[in-house]
DNA sequence: TGAAATGTTGGGGCG
DNA sequence: ACGCCCCAACATTTC
């Protein structure tokens, strides 16, 4: 039987219940097509996560096929042309991702070809969670306390031994697609911090399962320590999935390696990430508009010049600075960071959370359709279990709570490194004196703040109220 | 998975 | 000893 897997977002070999069933067959073809719609940064990713997907398949004598197009039309016509008996994949849940599901199989419809999909990516398939009413759930917590009561996960699956063909098939040249930048190699420094494929995935878990993960119900709100799991991008490609983390999370507790609290903590983050699938599944539409449609009538400012200060990292905030650089330096952000950050762009600058969201699409090696919406709509008021708009985090405070000793702050905005504590959260208020002693001048090395932080609160709270008053 | 404004309480200084 | 005021600490409500 010869049978091709068409890997998507489940770039491993572990685990991965559609390759298992292919590897059934007696001749594997193996087909990655290249995404025309994704960011910078998570090219980068992925152009590596390929290179390394490619050489461990090539260990087994299977040679990854890589094809540029519109799946739709791509994978039924290397289907006939290979003359396969049976094509698998692991679903994708973003609307583009169902679409392409549905058409395939449509188009493969009376051609002689089975199509058999599977989940890879999610501990319950989303339509099999519903509440009483039959409806699906909209805040986090009964939805969660729900998956939990019914969660069964099967034990991982292992490394399938797969047998290649010698059917010749062309295959586009990773190095030729463009996916790594060149000039200039922004990229650079990525390759000390990440290693994308499923060993580096593996290798991040273990990381995190001797380390971070101790702590992790008080310590991963803290961006100066190292207590997240990183797992976030290969989440993303599926070098590992949920499912594995699940059962390696259980296993540590139940051998009394992990405290209870650590673990669920941990889980419950899986937890989110599923949720947020969860929600695109069953509202496509948050993709492009509000979950809460109050906010179509929200009027945003949405100031160039604002937006650009936050890109870079210039708005004169240390903690939100900081974030900003971490991310275009590093292709990620501490997620207390991304709150903040995002709060501060869509409550104090007022810029529309579309803008936010695109600008975390291009820069994380992370970006994610389903987190990237379901978490800017959450954190700007108007998604899915959100914090009430009213809710705007306080730069200053946030900083100081989390990053008191500055480690993080100091890290990734070093022109404030001499300033002392006390003012390293608001320069503005330190005097003359002590700002030229820690070398500091606001306005040339370091930005003035981009807005005053009570008067932009206010200001916020007086869209909202004007939005609802709008809306009556 | 906030923060600010407002309200309440209780200990201690002091006449 | 007592009442009064101050204000920190905590609780509640409001945004």
């Amino acid at each position: 039987m010869k049978i091709l897997h068409w890997f998507r977002e489940d770039l491993r070999l572990a685990d991965n219940p559609a390759l298992y069933e292919a590897s059934q067959g007696n001749e594997l073809i193996a087909l990655f097509v290249i995404p025309q719609n994704i960011g910078g940064a998570s090219k980068w990713w992925l152009h590596n996560s390929l290179q390394s997907l490619s050489n461990d398949l090539s260990k087994s004598g299977v040679q990854l096929i890589l094809r540029q197009g519109d799946p739709i039309s791509v994978v039924p016509e290397l289907a006939q042309e290979a003359g396969i008996d049976l094509l698998t994949w692991n679903r994708v849940y973003s609307p583009q991702g169902v679409l392409q599901g549905s058409a395939i199989k449509e188009a493969l419809n009376g051609s002689g070809i089975k199509v058999e999909s599977f989940n890879s990516q999610l501990l319950i398939e989303p339509t099999k969670v519903l509440n009483k009413q039959g409806k699906a759930f909209r805040v986090f917590t009964p939805f969660w306390k729900h998956c939990l009561a019914m969660l069964e996960p099967p034990l991982p699956l292992t490394v399938p031994s797969l047998k290649g063909t010698s059917f010749q098939l062309e295959s586009a040249r990773l190095e030729t697609l463009g996916l790594i930048p060149s000039q200039p190699n922004w990229a650079q420094s990525f390759d000390a911090l990440w290693q994308p494929g499923e060993q580096g995935a593996i290798e991040a878990w273990r990381k995190f399962s001797e380390g971070g993960i101790n702590q992790y119900a008080q310590g991963r709100d803290f961006p100066g320590e190292c207590n997240t799991s990183l797992l976030s991008p290969h989440l993303t490609w599926g070098e590992i999935g949920p499912n594995q983390l699940w059962y390696y999370t259980q296993e540590l507790m139940a051998g009394n390696q992990l405290a209870n609290e650590n673990g669920e903590k941990f889980l419950s983050e899986i937890g989110w990430r599923e949720f947020s699938r969860y929600l695109l599944v069953h509202f496509p539409q948050i993709e492009k508009s509000s979950f809460n449609p109050l906010f179509d009538d929200f009027v945003w400012q949405n100031k160039e010049s604002n937006l650009i200060a936050w890109q870079k990292g210039q708005t004169g905030y240390p903690i939100v600075d900081a974030g900003m650089r971490e991310l275009w330096q590093t292709g990620y952000m501490h997620n207390r960071v991304r709150m903040i950050t995002a709060s501060f762009l869509t409550k104090h600058l007022l810029c529309n959370w579309r803008s936010g969201m695109a600008w975390f699409w291009d820069t994380l090696v992370d970006a994610d359709i389903a987190n990237n919406t379901a978490s800017w709509q959450w954190v700007a008021g108007c998604g899915a279990d959100a914090s009430p708009y009213f809710r705007i985090f306080n730069p200053i405070l946030q900083g100081e709570k989390f990053d008191g000793d500055g480690q993080y702050t100091k890290r990734w905005v070093p022109e404030l490194t001499m300033l002392p504590n006390k003012y390293l959260h608001k320069p503005w208020e330190a005097s003359e004196t002590i700002l030229k002693t820690a070398g500091v001048e606001l306005g040339t090395n370091y930005p003035k703040p981009l807005v005053d932080h009570k008067l932009a609160r206010e200001l916020a709270l007086s869209r909202y109220h004007e939005m609802k008053l709008n809306h009556q």
